[in-house]
RNA sequence: CGGGGUGUAGCGUAGCCUGGUAGCGCGCCUGGUUUGGGACCAGGAUGUCGGGAGUUCAAAUCUCUCCACCCCGACCA
C-alpha cells in the first residue's frame, strides 16, 4: 500500500475527551473516530488491525474444531421472553420496534438465538458435540461507555456456543477452548493471564477470564507466583487467619476521636496499627438493617457479600438510615451496644481479633480494647466478605498472593443446561431419553483487544503494535522520493519485491519532510521500518530499524529482501487451520 | 441514575470573574524558499462562541432551561 493511495488520519494533538493512553493514541493515529457515545467508526488503518485480530481468532477457532456461522444482530423479543432475559437484562438491552409494532432487541449476546437454532436442527446425541461461533457486532447499552473502544456500546465480539450430550463432554470442550484461547492470546503477541472468574449474571458453573495485563486495567487479578493459582479478586478467597483469637487483655475504653471518621485517621490518632481497627459497613437488605464488620485495612468485596444468603440484593444504607438504626452519624458507628435485632456479619479476619478498636456509636468517640463475647455478642455470621490483598496467603496454600491489573478480553463459561432447559432445547440420548443440552459459551472482545494491545504496547512516540496485529508489518520511508530518481527507482523496486514476497508494506510516498514521515510511521505503530535515502544509496545501503530499537542499522540494498524476510516472519509458516481435535 | 467537570474554526486552547469589533498555536488553501526527525517566509479561507429563552442600548461573558461530552461509583467482551 502506498500512503498516497491510502488514508492516514494522524493528529498532532489528541481530542480532549480522551483520557486513557490507548484511546488518545487510537484517535491520534487515526485508527478510530467517534460517532456517538461509545460508538466508533473504524478508520482504514484501524480496520486492518481488527481484521488481523479476527484472522488469528478465526484460525484458532477453526483449528480447535469450532464451526463458523453468522447470526442476526436484530433478535425477536419472544426468544428473550422465553429465556426470561427480556425482563432480567434491563436497560442494557437496546429494544426497538418494527413498523408492525413488534418488539426486537439489538443482540448484546446470542445464547437465545443459537439455542433456538440448535433446538430446531439437532435432535440426536449422534449429532453432538457441536461448537458454533461467529464474529459479529454486538450492542450493549452500557451505563457508562468509556475508554473509547475498550468499553464501547457497539463492539465486535467473537462468541462461540457449544452443545453436548453430557457434562463430561462439556468439560472436555471447555478445556479445549481454554487451550485455544491460550494459543490465540499468545499468537496475538500479548502478555495475558487466565484467571478463575465469577460467573456473574450469565449464570452457570465454571468460568475463566483471560486478561491482558496492563496497569490501567479495570479488573484486579490475584495470583500466586508460587503456584498456578490466579483469580479475579472478585472471586479470590481470603482464608481465615491461621491463629485463633487471643484472650482479652485490655478493658473496653471510650476515647475521644473528634473528626476522625476513617480507620486510618483513628489508628494514626491512637498510634495503633490499622490492623487493630474494625470498620462497620451498614447495608440495607430490603427493609432490614445489617452491619458488616471488616478489619480497618481491608476492603469489602461486594460480590462475596452479595452471595451471602439473605443479603441478596443489598444496597448501602443512607446516612438517614444509619442515624435511625444506630442513633449515630456514619464515621463513628460500631457493633457494640446496638439493638440485638440488628444482624452483624463479621469477616473471617475480624472474628479472630481481640482488643480491637471500633466506633462507639457516639459522634466523636471510638472504643478501644473491644472483645467479642465480653463487650458484645459473638457475630451472628462469620463469612469471607473482603477483597484479598497483596501478601495474603494463596487460597491453594502455596505462597502468597500478588495483585496485578488486567483488561478482560476473553471469558469462557460452562453454562450447563441454563438456557437449554428454559428454551426446551433437547435431544434424544442413546436410551431414547429426552435431555436438555449441556452448553458452554466462549467470548472474545475483538475490538477491545485492539485497545488492550495498545495499552500494553506504547511509548512516548506512539503505538508499538505487536507484529501479528500491526496494521502493516513494514514502513518503507524514502528520503527524496520526489526529487531523486535513483532513490525512487530503488524504492519502487524494493517495494515491488516486498509485495511479491507477501510482506504487508506501507510505502510513504508523500512529498513530506522525513521527520513528518518518521513521526507518523512511529505513531501508527508499524513494527519495522526501512529508510532509503541518497546518502546510503551511494554505497548501496539502506537503513533498517525496528519500532523498539534505539538506533538504525545499515543493510546492503541487494540483501535487503532476505534480511527483511528473516526479520518479519520468523515463524509465519507455523500456523494452519487444520483441526487438531474432533 | 447519583456526584464532579467541560462545551469558543478540523484539533488544542485564550477571552468569561469585571458585558462593548472573537484571539492564538497546529492543521487547511495559494506562491516561494527548503528537504535525514513534526521547516521557513509572504498571503488567504474557515466561528449559529452547544441549542433555546431571558436580563440589557449591547451577551462568548450575567440568569434560567434543555442538550452533548468527559471523569468518579453500581455493569461486562
Amino acid at each position: 500500500m502506498r500512503v498516497s493511495q491510502f488514508f492516514l488520519g494522524t493528529l498532532k494533538e489528541a481530542p480532549a475527551d480522551a483520557e486513557i493512553i490507548s484511546h488518545k493514541l487510537m484517535l491520534r493515529a487515526g485508527l478510530i473516530r467517534r460517532l456517538a457515545g461509545g460508538i466508533y467508526t473504524w478508520m482504514p488503518l484501524g480496520l486492518r488491525v481488527v481484521r488481523k485480530v479476527e484472522a488469528i481468532v478465526r484460525e484458532e477457532m477453526n483449528r480447535a474444531g469450532a464451526i463458523e456461522l453468522f447470526m442476526p444482530a436484530v433478535q425477536p423479543a419472544e426468544l428473550w421472553q422465553e429465556s426470561g432475559r427480556w425482563q432480567k437484562y434491563g436497560p442494557e438491552l437496546l429494544r426497538v420496534k418494527d413498523r408492525h409494532d413488534r418488539e426486537f432487541c439489538i443482540g448484546p449476546t446470542h445464547e437465545e438465538v443459537i439455542t433456538d437454532l440448535v433446538r430446531r436442527e439437532v435432535k440426536s446425541y449422534r449429532q453432538l458435540p457441536l461448537n458454533f461461533y461467529q464474529i459479529q457486532t454486538k450492542f450493549r447499552d452500557e451505563i457508562r461507555p468509556r475508554f473509547g473502544v475498550m468499553r464501547g456500546r457497539e463492539f465486535t465480539m467473537k462468541d462461540a456456543y457449544s452443545f453436548h450430550a453430557s457434562y463430561e463432554d462439556l468439560q472436555r470442550e471447555y478445556a479445549n477452548m481454554y487451550e485455544a484461547y491460550t494459543r490465540i492470546f499468545t499468537r496475538l503477541g500479548l502478555q495475558f493471564r487466565a484467571v478463575a472468574a465469577d460467573t456473574g449474571s450469565i449464570g452457570g458453573t465454571g468460568s475463566h477470564e483471560f486478561h491482558v495485563l496492563a496497569d490501567s486495567g479495570e479488573d484486579a487479578i490475584a495470583f500466586s507466583p508460587a503456584s498456578e493459582y490466579a483469580a479475579n479478586v472478585e472471586l479470590a478467597e481470603a482464608l481465615a487467619p491461621a491463629s485463633a483469637r487471643a484472650n482479652a487483655s485490655q478493658p473496653m475504653t471510650k476515647v475521644p476521636t473528634p473528626g476522625k471518621t476513617r480507620c486510618e485517621d483513628v489508628a494514626a490518632l491512637l498510634e495503633l496499627p490499622l490492623e487493630r481497627t474494625v470498620k462497620a459497613i451498614a447495608l440495607m437488605h430490603e427493609a432490614e438493617f445489617v452491619l458488616l464488620l471488616l478489619r480497618g485495612d481491608h476492603e469489602l468485596n461486594e460480590i462475596k457479600a452479595q452471595k451471602i444468603s439473605g443479603l441478596d440484593p443489598f444496597r448501602f444504607a443512607t446516612d438517614a438510615e444509619i442515624q435511625q438504626h444506630l442513633k449515630c452519624k456514619p464515621g463513628y458507628i460500631g457493633p457494640v451496644g446496638i439493638d440485638s435485632n440488628i444482624r452483624v456479619i463479621a469477616d473471617r479476619s475480624v472474628a479472630t481479633m481481640n482488643d480491637f478498636v471500633c466506633g462507639a456509636n457516639e459522634e466523636g468517640f471510638h472504643l478501644t480494647g473491644v472483645n467479642f463475647g465480653r463487650d458484645l455478642p459473638e457475630p451472628e455470621l462469620i463469612a469471607d466478605i473482603r477483597k484479598v490483598a497483596a501478601g495474603d496467603p494463596s487460597p491453594d496454600g502455596k505462597g502468597t498472593l500478588e495483585i496485578v491489573r488486567g483488561i478482560e478480553v476473553g471469558h469462557i463459561f460452562q453454562l450447563r443446561t441454563n438456557y437449554s432447559a428454559k428454551l426446551s432445547a433437547t435431544f434424544l440420548d442413546q436410551e431414547g431419553k429426552q435431555l436438555p443440552f449441556e452448553m458452554g459459551c466462549y467470548g472474545i472482545g475483538i475490538t477491545r483487544i485492539v485497545g488492550a494491545a495498545i495499552e500494553q504496547n506504547h511509548d512516548e512516540r506512539g503505538i508499538a503494535f505487536p507484529d501479528p496485529i500491526a496494521p502493516f508489518q513494514l514502513a518503507l520511508v524514502p528520503v527524496g522520493y520526489h526529487k531523486n530518481e535513483s532513490v525512487r527507482n530503488a524504492v519502487d523496486m524494493l517495494y515491488r519485491a516486498l509485495i511479491a514476497a507477501g510482506i504487508d508494506v506501507l510505502l510513504d510516498d508523500r512529498d513530506e519532510r522525513p521527520g513528518v514521515m518518521f513521526a507518523d510511521m512511529e505513531l501508527v505503530g508499524i513494527p519495522h521500518r526501512v529508510v532509503v535515502g541518497e546518502r546510503g544509496l551511494k554505497d548501496g545501503k539502506i537503513e533498517y530499524q525496528a519500532r523498539r530499537d534505539k538506533a538504525a542499522q545499515t543493510v546492503e540494498l541487494e540483501h535487503a529482501l532476505s534480511f527483511l524476510q528473516d526479520r518479519l516472519c520468523p515463524s509465519a509458516a507455523a500456523h494452519n487451520s487444520e483441526p487438531l481435535s474432533h
